[in-house]
DNA sequence: AGGCTCTTGTAAACCGGTTACGTAGGACTG
DNA sequence: CAGTCCTACGTAACCGGTTTACAAGAGCCT
């Protein structure tokens, strides 16, 4: 066991060639006679060498690693899609930085500032709240590519991907609306989200489209969590809403409001319907199995990293904006509002709503 | 706005000294006159200098880069491993390389392999499925610290961070010996992994300690995975177990199992008791809330990349072993058995189990 | 004045790869 | 036979930091 690790060097004195030599033979850019490469070969064994990766990135002035911010991996929704940005990273060839931001502006700017170095050659930045600018002229003066995942920061130059939450909130919406309901709240993200934003957005052109007299009641907002969620519900309830169905804009808050109404005998969904989106939790174990907007997680993930990847070979992708598809996911949680007719209260999805 | 990015000599020519002297200052290695000080921190401001890291690296033949390969961030148990060992790495001023091994072995080499050269400082590692020596070698023959986390890898020397398991075997045993169970099941994880292995070793000692009869029914093993829970769960119910309560080694194992309990209308907790390990899920919203063994997930994260840094900084702990303490969360899901009297069947844990 | 130690700084050698440019020798060409 | 091309490599200049070895000048002592 030798105590120091081979360099190039090492194994251009024992192939009996130049490092220039080797390095281009190992690198495929030299075509070298049987023997010659041969004798490479046998002296790259010999030694167990393989290149220096510190080196190699210096001199290449790239490390084929990239960075994923998220505000946090232990939730679900962001575990998953840093598992999806995991995955199509390594079949690349990349290797994947993870950078918690703990949602805080300080932190992501920090990571920025730090990546925008050139620790690594792309950064795909997933925030969760709002941006009052200040994030926009970091992100827009980094040296790396940069795509923007999942929630948007206004003014960012550059590509974007995100899951079509247009379409969730009219799913979501006009599925209510076939189901009977009149009157429907919407537990929402932070107000300024585009996210929120677009799943309004969403459910008023099921209205509209519908026809019907249907009222938005009791809209909330706040951040993703199982708190805001909770409070929600309290809000909700201490305000005698005449709602009989809820959008709940997120797992989290599905999970809070859920506690809430568990916890005061809210029957769902004798007394009251819910729909939820993301569709990452295990819905289908809940009591009852909820009814949701499932997004394309996995796939916004892959597509996240073959753009930021396509960008770092030079293609022009600055302009791309991408709404990957949104699916209703019909469970248990959404029945006909009591009072109406409760026939035909249980449905199946067509396509894998277990 | 330039071009180029500033380099070291840039600052030097402007500050009017050498990069040596730059260099040196800016690592705190070097007293300076006030003067000469404010003439290179003006440089550096001026060309909004910050040290190539590559170059970086190189020279000092450090990353302050740790990795974490892990069998899957998705799964919300890893998210959770994940996201303690960031935060901890993050505030020792280390970064996080992600490496999904998808639980196989050769990706799991393949990192091994990779990461061994000096592409990073120190790799923590989880594995989720029995060695047969194939990944103790190339560990071993690491020139980098390696820590081993959550699940054993036989013969690696380094230092290791667990969970006691066996306690939480013994946990779980004595509730459901103290419930009146007298026939118990066990869907474990794989066979030969210390962690299946410690936890039916803690039921048993909670039998042995009871001086009761009670017997270990329709032990089934297999991969921490919603399939193998239905599996398990399937073969229970047609083996006609007389089993009264079932240990439940993870929560994917539960989250299959309980869909087939469901599916056939097996009441939990009336005619079946079912006791859950890791306590991630929301278990809370299940039907009903699942009691389980909660294991000390965020600790492990820590202490791990916390040894993983002190082993880097020369101390020895080759030898550390870590039991970590779990938790029984007491629920809604283990209730005396059917047959017996029905009384106290609800109780509340004095710790947080809410 | 000569010899010391500090202070402040420099020049140059690393770290370990990649690559632009060059060249020696043989084959082919007109 | 000179000119050209191709093969098969070698030399040395990068990439951008850190650090060792060393020096010039200042202050101080004897």
């Amino acid at each position: 066991m030798s105590t120091k690790v081979a360099r190039l060097s090492d194994v251009a004195r024992t192939a009996e060639v130049s490092v220039a030599t080797v390095s281009r033979f190992l690198n495929n850019r030299l075509q070298l006679p049987a023997e010659t490469a041969a004798r490479i070969r046998r002296a790259v064994a010999e030694h167990e060498y393989t290149p220096n990766p510190h080196a190699r990135n210096l001199s290449l002035g790239r490390s084929e690693t990239l960075a994923l911010v998220v505000p946090d991996i232990a939730n679900p929704y962001f575990a998953r899609l840093a598992a999806a940005v995991e995955r199509e990273a390594a079949q690349q060839g990349y290797a994947l930085t993870l950078c918690a931001s703990l949602n805080t502006l300080q932190r992501e700017r920090e990571y920025i500032a730090r990546l925008s170095g050139s620790a690594v050659d792309g950064i795909i930045f997933v925030s969760n709240h709002a941006d009052d600018g200040s994030l926009r002229d970091p992100i827009n003066a980094s040296s790396r590519g940069v795509v923007i995942l999942d929630e948007d920061v206004a003014g960012v130059i550059g590509p974007r991907v995100f899951s079509d939450n247009e379409q969730g909130g009219y799913l979501a919406g006009r599925h209510l609306i076939e189901m009977g309901h009149r009157s429907i709240s919407f537990f929402g993200g932070p107000q300024a989200m585009r996210s929120t934003e677009a799943r309004l957005a969403g459910i008023r052109r099921a209205i509209a489209e519908s026809g019907q007299d249907v009222a938005i009641r009791d809209a909330f907002f706040g951040a993703y969590s199982p708190e805001h969620g909770r409070a929600c519900a309290a809000r909700f309830l201490s305000s005698g809403s005449e709602a009989t169905a809820v959008l709940v804009s997120s797992d989290e808050i599905m999970i809070g409001a859920l506690e809430i109404f568990r916890r005061d005998g809210i029957r769902v969904p004798d007394r009251l319907s819910v729909i939820g989106f993301d569709d990452i939790a295990p819905f289908v174990l809940f009591d009852p199995p909820l009814t949701s907007i499932r997004q394309p997680v996995e796939m916004m993930g892959r597509r996240a990293v073959d753009l930021l990847i396509r960008g770092l070979k030079g293609e022009d992708i600055d302009s791309v904006i991408e709404y990957l598809p949104v699916e209703l996911i019909l469970r248990g949680s959404v029945a006909h509002p009591a009072g109406r007719k409760a026939a035909a209260t249980k449905r199946r999805s067509p396509n894998r709503g277990e």
